[in-house]
DNA sequence: CTAGGGTTAG
């Protein structure tokens, strides 16, 4: 009876203007939702409880709490605040458009608000996107007091505000509860943990979560997938995504998206490309997050060619999308195609924001235009009122620096209104390493360490700079100091990547099963390259395995090089990465390694890539 | 009210 009555006064609600509204809402044609209304008042129709929730949904939506106000005024006027869906449609409004003091005086002036469980929750969920955590557990904690009966969505919109490692204590303690309420089997609340652990960087506890599921859902597959691309387990997604292949689950765009960034960490072209088919295939060409996805991976790959042309095929760029191939070149060193399209880019109306001036910062300092950078470094407070922050204080210290104004780099560095970090000061020490200067490398080097004492690769640093120095002393102190520390230095680590298979090598590397061609095909090099350029300024070798240039084991840049020149025809891509800066009798071999065989080597220099520095060294296939 | 997504320097 009470349903009965209940359906015939929502009846009266759902005018054709309300259906049409939330029908519209659904498919998220919010502007056009949102036109609804004016042209609802010109016919003489009367808003009421049933049109306000869509019309809040649109505003929350396109992030417009203006208007979203002046709806807050008519539902004053009609009188119908009272109406839950209205309540927690405002809430939300207010919170989706970072406007969360409004919210609360929502939720704190209306009596009714404060005995519902969904006004709570969305008050709650806004706190935590709004990174206010601690009023969420707050807010949490008065629900319990109070009695509102806690239910499972409350937790969903609880746990992602524990999503940074200070907050992992906090987060376990929930998960620990959620036991008391019973949600933990409910899928959603276990994906909700998945994602919170991850982003703490508990790999582990996420994978048990995951691992003692008994039902798994897509979402779930994807919190992982995502998780390890976000920890930099580039490997572990390669497996997953086979699993789930196994598994028959369909993979849908945001699996594929954290999928593509593995291969881009890993250089991993061929699988790349393989997903690029899979795409295709299941008709996901136009997603902007897949072609921004895709145009990173390609451009890390150093394959340009077919990252301009992802980038040319799109219907619509975004700020990423221009990004991502602006990285692209100049990562690669070219910096002018870069500056290019960055002015391209401006020129089509889309403002450049933190990230991009990053890159095109970056971009000219490998290319040499120092000028350029400096005038886009004053820009970015100039005409865009940003603020740089330490990665944009690093470029300019490296731009600088890289130039040879070494006494400029460190003037910045001093004239900076935040604290640099390790980064900017290890910028400078790079420099120095360029530029010969011991005593500014000293300085640049305390100051590092301050910052990052466990950070081996600065050390090796000051170690070569006063070896290049010829200072005997410094060299042997930089090794007790790392001693003392315990600090030991991972081999350098390049790869090719040939047929969806990754071949690593490590310095003076004899495990590869084409070992011996490799090294045949090594010395056949070294006596061309002896031929046609001379002796090599350094040749103290005294036993077989020792390089050519630098006397020691053969690095694992030359393995590669050779390795791919055994195996791939003429023009075949040779993708090289290492995890310390590629030195430069590596570099100048290369070059004579393209002359003379006319291939083109892509070398990526990949210091942040470090999944193979405690792994063996051995082969690993990824399908 | 409600779980998963892209870009950056050294």
């Amino acid at each position: 009876m009470k349903n009965h009555r209940k359906s015939k006064s929502m009846n009266a609600l759902s005018t054709p203007w309300n259906t049409q509204l939330r029908e519209l809402a659904k498919r998220c044609q919010f502007l056009q939702a949102l036109s609804l209304y004016p042209q609802m008042l010109r016919h003489g129709d009367r808003p009421n409880a049933f049109t306000f929730p869509f019309a809040l949904k649109s505003c929350a939506a396109l992030s417009h709490p203006i208007l979203g106000g002046q709806f807050h005024g008519q539902i004053i006027k009609v009188g119908c605040i009272f109406e839950p869906f209205v309540q927690t449609g405002l809430i939300s409004m207010y919170c989706k458009g970072s406007l969360v003091e409004n919210a609360r005086k929502v939720f704190d002036e209306n009596f009714h608000s404060r005995k519902l469980t969904v006004c709570y929750n969305a008050l709650i969920s806004g706190y935590a996107s709004n990174s206010k955590c601690s009023d969420a557990v707050l807010l949490f904690r008065q629900m319990n007091e109070e009695g509102i009966p806690v239910n499972s969505v409350t937790l969903l919109g609880l746990i992602p505000a524990c999503v940074s490692p200070i907050n992992l204590e906090l987060g376990s303690s929930l998960h620990c509860s959620t036991l008391k309420y019973g949600f933990d089997s409910e899928v959603s609340v276990v994906n909700c943990f998945i994602t919170m652990y991850m982003k703490c960087g508990s790999v582990n506890y996420a994978q048990k979560l995951f691992d003692e599921m008994p039902v798994k859902g897509l979402i779930s597959w994807n919190a992982m997938v995502s998780g390890y691309a976000q920890n930099g387990l580039a490997t572990n997604v390669l497996e997953l995504y086979r699993n789930m292949d196994m598994n028959g689950v369909r993979p849908d765009p945001i699996t594929l998206v954290g999928v593509l960034s593995s291969c881009a960490n890993l250089g991993a072209q061929s699988v790349g490309h393989a997903v690029e088919f899979k795409i295709q295939a299941s008709g996901f060409t136009n997603n902007p997050f897949l072609n921004n996805a895709l145009i990173n991976m390609y451009a890390r790959c150093g394959n340009l060619t077919k990252a301009q042309s992802v980038f040319d095929g799109m219907p619509e760029r975004t700020l990423v999308s221009w990004t991502a191939i602006i990285g692209g070149y100049g990562m690669h060193g070219h910096g002018e195609i870069a500056v290019q399209l960055f002015k391209e880019m401006i020129r089509s109306g889309i403002e450049p924001d933190g990230t991009a001036f990053v890159c095109v910062l970056s971009a000219c300092s490998h290319a040499g235009l120092t000028d350029q950078g400096l005038e886009y470094f004053k820009m970015m407070k100039r005409n865009y009122r940003l603020e740089p922050g330490q990665e944009h204080y690093s470029c300019m210290v490296d731009l600088l620096g890289r130039a040879g104004r070494l006494k400029e780099a460190q003037n910045l560095i001093e004239s900076m209104p935040i604290k640099p970090d390790g980064a900017v000061w290890g910028a400078l020490l790079g420099a120095c390493k360029i530029h010969k200067n011991v005593e500014l490398a000293e300085l640049a080097f305390e100051r590092v360490i301050e910052h990052e004492p466990e950070n081996i690769g600065y050390y090796v640093l000051l170690s070569n700079i006063y070896s290049d120095a010829n200072n005997s002393k410094g060299v042997l102190r930089i090794r007790i100091m790392m001693k003392e520390k315990k600090l030991k230095k991972d081999p350098g680590c390049s790869y090719v990547e040939l047929k969806g298979r990754v071949h690593p090598f490590i310095v003076g590397d004899r495990n590869h099963p084409q070992s011996d061609e490799i090294y045949r095909v090594l010395e056949e090099l070294e006596a061309i390259i002896m031929q046609e350029f001379g002796k090599p300024k350094k040749d103290n070798r005294e036993e077989s395995n020792k390089d050519f240039f630098t006397g020691v084991g053969v690095h694992s840049e030359k393995l590669a090089v050779a390795f791919g020149l055994l195996n791939t025809t003429t023009g075949a891509e040779v993708v090289i990465i290492k995890n310390l800066r590629i030195c430069e009798d590596c570099h100048l071999f290369f070059k004579m390694v393209s002359k003379i065989a006319d291939r083109q080597l892509t070398v990526r220099d990949a210091t942040r890539f470090h999944h193979f520095r405690n792994g063996s060294c051995s082969c690993k296939d990824y399908w």
